[in-house]
DNA sequence: ACATCGTGGATATACGATGTCCAAAATTAA
DNA sequence: TTAATTTTGGACATCGTATATCCACGATGT
């Protein structure tokens, strides 16, 4: 299993997110309630997609989360490194005083460094906007599902 | 972190194997003791190389493992999945009654499918055969290693 | 018989992924 | 200024899996 849940928050985030973009700021408890991600958890999830610099996010009423790039600017490489940390096949390639017996010697350390580069190319072709082209709900169906959630739990 | 330590045990293993073809069966605790893996652990991965079909071991005196196909043959998804089962991108895919709220209406499906037969298709490009020839201990000087280390080994 | 060697399964341990909670900081509104 | 709202930061709990160990059993050769 390579994706995690994590990175499947993430990547089902920013799709609310870009549906809505330049739409104003969305709060957290909305997208955690419509993507159904336990809303304490994506708090940390959040946070790191802001750090990333792929979300804006802004304080008190009104406030909420919003995308700072294009959803077709926003590549899987970028998700996935802003939830998991740098893409990364071996161990031994990153550590110094490495713990591996064969660093001088290994024939693995190209073979693997070679599939990264592969796997990361693979992210970098895909951006949040493909995802939300293939998704079968659309920016205009989904509002009006938007719309009968609140009016639901207005009431 | 994509390859376990599991998986490079077990690469390690058939690049071992590999450099010795042909010449006999090897015992489990030279490898264990040449390769720096535990002994007790490499056992519960030699198991899951014979399950696939990947090495063929021998009983009793004079027993041990060898290759059951070329090294040129063993494609890296063959090890892959010989350790940690098949190879997937997402669990939705796989589980029938899925724990996800989206599955009839995903736009990450899709996606994650297509980076997973690239991925496979990466690594199926990859034999055991191209990592030998990138490691610089290569048959010859091995050997002499091997003499070398089993000499002290008696002593 | 006996020594050698792989097999199978039970068990332990450690660590990371996932999830929860609460107080603090920033912003807005009254 | 005060209160309400919303994000932020970090501590903490829990659970599953990767890694590792051990021991009795099965198979093979001498």
């Amino acid at each position: 299993m390579i994706v995690s849940k994590t990175l499947d928050y993430a990547v089902r985030t920013l799709m609310y997110l870009g549906k809505r973009h330049g739409r104003g700021s969305v709060l957290m408890k909305e997208i955690a309630e419509n993507q159904r991600i336990p809303l304490s958890y994506l708090a940390k999830v959040m946070r790191q997609l802001v750090k990333a610099g792929i979300v804006f996010s802004e304080y008190g009423p009104h406030g909420g989360y919003s995308l700072k790039k294009l959803p077709s600017e926003i590549t899987l490489r970028q998700v996935y490194e802003a939830v998991e940390g740098e893409v990364k096949m071996v161990e031994c390639l990153e550590v110094p005083g490495s713990a591996c017996a064969f660093v001088d010697c290994c024939g693995q350390a190209d073979i693997w460094q070679e599939v990264e580069r592969k796997f990361i190319s693979i992210l970098e072709g895909i951006t949040i906007q493909d995802i939300i082209l293939r998704d079968c709900v659309y920016p205009e169906k989904l509002l009006t599902i938007n719309k009968q959630e609140n009016r639901h739990a207005n009431t």
